[in-house]
RNA sequence: GCUCGCAUAGCUCAGGCGGUAGAGCACUUCAUUGGUAAUGAAGAGGUCCUCGGUUCAACUCCGAGUGUGAGCACCA
């Protein structure tokens, strides 16, 4: 006689054991029919799940989270179905649920084509009319092993082989389609509301570019066609954001075969980018960071003592000259380790930041360059503070309030912190990476913000903090980084004077806080899709005059802002103002100033906002004041 | 680097079952001096990515290369 308590509190009894779906319906038909999972005492079950003692159930429909994921898993299912019913020779691999869909990795003798996938969406809409029940069941490892066998699924095989430990298998199966899966899963195939197929792309076995490619075919799935359609929307709108479109359409930048992966600024790129170095040259210097410049090419030796050539080798550019090899510098550290062995360095000196706008190359993987995103020319705002270990703890806690404050000014409010902590591959003790990861640890810890841990994903002379932002599209991008490197100073002969006249060496942070300029300002353009605050716009503000007769008084203004600072020009062709207008607010300038007539006479100009906001006439003090106040604000609250 | 796709005017893109190409915008010129998202007309503009192959003939078909897109792998 099992007690069922629901999440309101309200509680039921029945005479016999009861499945979820025994409970939705004796809570009411429409509840059964969404209906697609249950959670029992905190753990998803199937709906089908027989409760037989008391218990807490909470039904989950596509309204949950967790629905919308049983969906999306249960969805990857009914791809991989439809897959084997059009293509019998296809084999299965994996089929896990990812942010907005789904994919099912697929071993075929030739990739799908997107007719393919048409096909494919067609067959699926066939067996979701077909309302096949999904049942699960439970085999032993040995009847599953032989029974993918038997159907040649290869895959499968492997992947039920190396499951550790030796307890049954759980299986769903719906028709013909029987799939070895932990689940949950919806009850039936009449569950599915709306799906999309979005794409085919190669994708290695295990992940292991060593192993061979499957097809991976994504999909996209929702709880209701709204939301799909939503969520093509918002697709849609990213597709609009990229910043490889606006970079051309705003005239910010270009790429061009001779330099494949290094942008050429055109001037108002380069505005933005001189602008963005201003600021954090800027907060360095309030920091107490000092500016430093190393050379770009540098003897090879000094990146083989540094350890970088042995695992970078094949990513360095590289350049003889006089039976000398240089590598152009792939990054700033040993360069700065450099600068810091000059003169004999006592702790007094520390702790020591010193800060570069350091040029990077780097020969990224061809297939790995993303516009402005991933590049091979870059720079890093680089900062490599020299301390103590006494001293980590607070230098990472400063790095992090600096950091989280320039966000806020480029209008990001959202970070994520994550501890990313020693590699197989790597150098050092494991009691310095214990040490160096600890006081990582408790840095974040102080910081009093949720992290997360990243095992294994650390730099190979260090662990490290990686500080990603959320863009106005929910993107989480990677951008700041704090690594605690207790080894490469060693390797490169770095040491200081301690209070008792030992030689010690000291901890080196490798930090940025935007990562690279190039990277920092696409994700900028595709946050603000281009219409940047005022403060970061190439053009604040254009003056527009209606006729000829006003084009005197237009130059004379538009000087007079040139000369308060003000990056401001004045469009006096020959059109119409309604051209101008339209033209000005394509290229997304934050003010367009017109002149006529009647301003003229007053001595003011009529303001008008990109956005089509009307703010009046301005005389040349009151436009100064407001372009100032927009620009002192930054991006916060933009 | 891997799989698959793509490469035509400055930009966005059409096009042709193999016979050297077209639109819109931009550009130039002329007319127009017009008050808040496109004034009208005319003109100019292309080695159809590169190199090979097939063919009487290749921008089109085939191969290779380069670049690029999606995804994978990589990312000091």
């Amino acid at each position: 006689m099992p007690k069922i308590t629901l999440p309101d509190g309200s509680a039921r009894e029945y005479e016999n054991p009861v499945t979820v779906m025994d409970v939705a319906e004796s809570i009411g038909p429409g509840l059964a029919k969404a209906a697609l999972a249950g959670r029992v005492d905190g753990e998803l079950v199937d709906s089908s799940c027989l409760i037989s003692t008391d218990a807490d159930l909470a039904i989950i429909t596509e309204r949950d989270t967790d629905g919308l994921e049983i969906i999306r898993h249960s969805c990857a299912h009914l791809m991989a179905q439809a897959v084997q019913r059009l293509f019998p020779k296809a084999q299965v691999t994996i089929g896990p649920v990812v942010e907005n869909g789904f994919f099912y990795d697929f071993a075929f003798s030739r990739a799908f084509t997107p007719e393919d996938l048409q096909a494919i969406e067609k067959v699926m809409g066939d067996i979701v009319k077909e309302n096949l029940t999904v049942e699960r069941s439970v085999m032993s490892r040995d009847e599953a092993v032989e029974m993918f066998k038997e159907k040649g699924e290869d895959y499968k095989v492997q992947i039920i082989e190396s499951i550790p430990g030796d307890e049954d298998l759980s299986f769903y199966r719906q028709g013909e389609f029987i799939d070895l899966c932990r689940g949950p899963h919806v009850p039936a195939t009449s569950s599915f509301k709306a799906f999309k197929l979005t794409s085919v792309a190669g994708a290695y076995w295990r992940g292991d570019a060593s192993n061979e490619m499957l097809q991976r075919i994504h999909g996209t799935a929702w709880g209701s066609k709204k939301d799909l359609k939503l969520f093509l929307q918002r697709l849609e709108e990213a597709e609009k954001r990229d910043h490889r479109k606006l970079g051309k359409h705003l005239d910010l930048f270009h790429f061009q075969e001779e330099a494949p992966g290094m942008a050429f600024w055109h001037p108002k790129g380069w505005s933005i980018y001189q602008t963005v170095q201003r600021y954090m040259r800027e907060v360095q210097d309030k920091n107490d960071y000092k500016e430093i410049n190393t050379p770009q090419l540098v003897d090879y030796s000094l990146w083989e003592k540094s350890g970088h050539a042995s695992k970078f080798s094949d990513e360095m550019f590289s350049v003889e000259s006089e039976n000398r090899m240089y590598a152009i510098k792939p990054m700033n550290c040993p360069c700065h380790i450099q600068v810091f062995n000059q003169g004999l360095k006592s702790y007094r000196d520390l702790p020591l930041r010193l800060a570069e706008f350091g040029s990077c190359h780097r020969y990224e993987p061809s297939g790995s360059m993303h516009g402005l995103m991933r590049v091979r020319s870059f720079v890093q705002d680089d900062g490599h503070i020299f301390c103590t270990e006494q001293q980590i703890q607070a230098e990472v806690a400063d790095f992090m309030t600096l950091l989280f404050a320039v966000y806020k000014d480029f209008g990001f409010d959202e970070v994520i912190l994550r501890l990313s902590t020693r590699p197989e591959k790597r150098v050092g003790s494991d009691e310095v990476w214990d040490k160096s990861e600890q006081s990582l640890k408790d840095a974040l810890n102080a910081t009093g913000l949720p992290w997360e841990l990243v095992p294994g994903e650390g730099a190979f002379y260090g662990p490290k903090i990686e500080c990603s932002l959320k863009d106005c599209m929910g993107r989480v991008q990677q951008c700041g980084t704090i690594q605690v490197d207790f080894s490469t100073p060693g390797r490169l002969g770095a040491q200081y004077v301690a209070e008792d006249g030992s030689r010690q060496e000291p901890v080196m942070l490798h930090r940025a806080v935007l990562g690279s300029f190039e990277r920092f300002i696409g994700i900028l353009i595709e946050h603000y899709a281009g219409a940047m605050p005022a403060w970061l716009a190439p053009e604040q503000a254009v003056i527009l005059n209606i006729t000829d007769k006003q084009s005197n008084y237009c130059r004379n203004f538009e000087e007079s802002l040139k000369n308060k600072g003000f990056r401001v020009s004045a469009d006096l062709r020959n059109e119409k103002i309604g051209f101008k207008i339209r033209e000005h607010t394509l290229q997304r300038i934050p003010y367009l100033l017109v002149v006529g007539d009647k301003e003229v006479e007053k001595g003011t100009v009529a303001v008008r906002k990109r956005g089509g906001e009307d703010l009046g006439a301005m005389t040349f003090d009151e436009f100064c004041t407001l372009l100032n106040q927009d620009v002192a604000s930054f991006g916060r609250g933009a």
